[in-house]
Order: structure tokens, then C-alpha cells, then sequence
DNA sequence: TCGATGACCTCTA
DNA sequence: ATAGAGGCCATCG
């Protein structure tokens, strides 16, 4: 938890600097592309890591997606859990918490979720968007 | 600068 | 359907 803690406090910084004042070089948080993007995923629907990530503009960028919902601090509401791996896999490991976690939510939404998996109806390519 | 790591993706057997 | 290999890119020690 520590290593997390760490790490979020890191990335946290910068994101404090842009809080207080005015972003001097611009683009730089790819991550808050990314959340927006998460943020705009309409309820009752899933995408996936690359789809996400194209959508920000950083196609090849789907770790990186990953990336940034970890790091995600929570005060965003983040809907993470509508953000899942190609073909709609979660990526979780079977059995976790944060897996059935996703899928509690997923189902709260009206997304069916079977062995692990989502509904191909109910994944968005973002690309419309 | 380099090697290891990860909420990934795709192809092949 | 399952398993392994290679590729991708940012972050960390």
C-alpha cells in the first residue's frame, strides 16, 4: 500500500500544480485524457483499454490506459469498471475482489456479466464519439 | 542509461 | 478453449 501511496502522491503533484494555476506547457497529462475519456463511457456500456486509449489520442497506448486507472484517485468517481480487456475480459484475476467488484457494478448497470466476460452488445468502440 | 514491471493486444499452436 | 511468445509504451529503482 505504501509503494501505491507513493506512487499516487507522485503523480498527484502535478496534477495539484495544474489545480492551483494555469498548465504552462499544456498537453502533458495524458492522464487526465484518459480519465475523460473513462468519464464519457455512457452508462450501461463497457469499452476496452486500446479503444480507450485510441480514443485519447494514444493508439497503442492500452497499458498506459491501465495505467492511469490504477493511479486514478477516487475523488473522480471514475467509472473504471466499465473500462474492461479486448473481446470484454476482465482482466482481473478470477476470484479477486476488485473482479467481482467490476462485475457487481457492471450488472448494476444492466451489463451482463458471464465467466468473466461482458456482453459484446454492450462494448462501445468510442470511435463514433 | 538499463533492466524489470504492468488493470494490454494479437497471433500462433 | 487454453497456453505461450512477441510487441507495445510509460513508469520505477
Amino acid at each position: 500500500m505504501a509503494a501505491r501511496k507513493k506512487a499516487l502522491a507522485r503523480l498527484l503533484r502535478p496534477l495539484a500544480r495544474e489545480n492551483g494555476g494555469p498548465r504552462a506547457g499544456g498537453e502533458s497529462d495524458a492522464l487526465e485524457v484518459i480519465w475523460q475519456v473513462v468519464c464519457s463511457i455512457p452508462r450501461g456500456r463497457v469499452s476496452t483499454y486500446g479503444a480507450v486509449a485510441r480514443a485519447a489520442g494514444l493508439p497503442g497506448h492500452a497499458r498506459q490506459a491501465g495505467f492511469a486507472l490504477r493511479v486514478a484517485p477516487e475523488d473522480l468517481n471514475l467509472p473504471w469498471h466499465r473500462v474492461v480487456g479486448a473481446g470484454g475480459r476482465i482482466v482481473f484475476p478470477n476470484g479477486s475482489r476488485e473482479h467481482k467488484e467490476q462485475a457487481r457494478r457492471l450488472r448494476a448497470e444492466g451489463v451482463p456479466v458471464k465467466a468473466g466476460r461482458v456482453a459484446a452488445a454492450a462494448m462501445t468502440e468510442l470511435d463514433e464519439l
